[in-house]
DNA sequence: GAAACGAACATACCACGGGTATGGTGCGGC
DNA sequence: GCCGCACCATACCCGTGGTATGTTCGTTTC
């Protein structure tokens, strides 16, 4: 019984050494199974399957499903934080900054992986707690600094920076749902940044109204 | 073998014809468990064993699991339902009310079943579609009812209400989810009030001082 | 009034999926 | 050249959702 070399691989046995691809073919297979089955619905098996390895592999990587869904997680913030750090480092003036962050916050919000992990599993799989503070140094500190700018500036009296930016998010996110979620998205995306920037805009308005008495 | 009436029931035998207090049991049993330990740690084992019954009792009264968790969902909600119909009976200044629901919502909010159940994992379990049609008729129905009537009194110009009422209820359920899963809630409840009248009263200054233009 | 029927459960069993224990293989270090 | 470890595959265990079937007892029907 020899038979050479040809075990019975998953297919097109990678050598050795290449443990670091091997770990993004399994973050990069379980983000697009999570984002289209959801957390639950996804097998381990499967995503190991559509990485070409086994759950071997899996576990040698990861300590267990959650912890790969953390990585999966990682990997689909950091994408939108890049994007919004970008945003922001035009330099006009900070409302229409604070316009623009909304603006790419809500288009990144419609990527469904991002929604679905992110947003909606994040907290039921992570704990709130822990996805909390996932997002601490990623896109939520963005936003929070945004606003902390226009407290600084002058506007927003008073106003907790940390609070304001965690309803602002909520807000978003839930925004983007909706969105994600309509029969006619086009529509309700107009229809809520319509809303967004008037909302934005009577917030401007009395602040500015309250400033000057 | 005759052992008489003694059979090995999970002690304190129902006699029969109690089927809706049996489900009544199951549903609190799993509003408890899905509180604590949330839809994936808990088994439908243990949350039969609390309703002092088995597995076999719950199938008879619910097609599977999801149907449980959405009698659950149904149960805490309506409370919630209750309260802010309640509030909103009161016939005050149409501001002032709206103030009055946000702070009971947010109260509301604080409730850990409330918070585990319907806002982080109901739309998980659910599916989003599922979940944003099962409120429709009660607590985001209220919510939604207030704005419109805002927004049917002057302010507000052309503001999509079923949209704001989605921003609304996102940005209030994250307030309550981030004073619920503080070190120190007192102090962070206080904070978002506060932010939130704050908020509250800029979108008034800011709709009053366009409104007057 | 007893036989038939069905609601309201209990019991036994299966399949699937997360997790573990163990085995194998090739590369780098000595 | 052999040793050890990283890297991965295979085999197995067990908890859990779901199903199929059995059992009891009240209600109905003739």
């Amino acid at each position: 019984m020899i038979m050479a070399t040809v075990r019975a691989r998953p297919a097109s046995a990678r050598k050795t050494r290449y443990a670091s691809a091997t770990r993004d073919d399994l973050v990069r297979s379980a983000v697009a199974l999570f984002t289209t089955h959801g957390y639950a619905g996804t097998s381990l098996d499967v995503i190991a399957a559509r990485a070409r390895v086994t759950k071997g592999a899996l576990y040698h990587h990861f300590r267990d499903k959650q912890d790969l869904f953390e990585a999966a997680f990682s990997a689909v913030e950091k994408k939108v934080y890049a994007k919004l750090k970008k945003v922001l480092a035009t330099s006009e003036n900070l409302w229409v900054k604070a316009g623009l962050v909304v603006r790419e916050y809500l288009q990144s919000c419609l990527d469904p992986a991002y929604q679905r992990i992110v947003i909606h599993e994040g907290p039921v799989v992570m704990g709130w707690q822990r996805w909390r503070d996932a997002q601490e140094g990623l896109s939520f500190g963005v936003i929070r600094d945004a606003i902390a700018d226009l407290r600084a500036a002058g506007g927003l009296s008073g106003l907790p920076v940390e609070v304001t930016a965690r309803l602002v998010c909520g807000a978003l996110s839930t925004a983007a749902t909706m969105i994600a979620n309509s029969p006619d998205p086009k529509r309700v995306s107009e229809e809520t940044e319509d809303a967004v920037v008037r909302l934005l805009g009577l917030v401007r308005a009395g602040a500015e109204a309250q400033g000057l008495r």
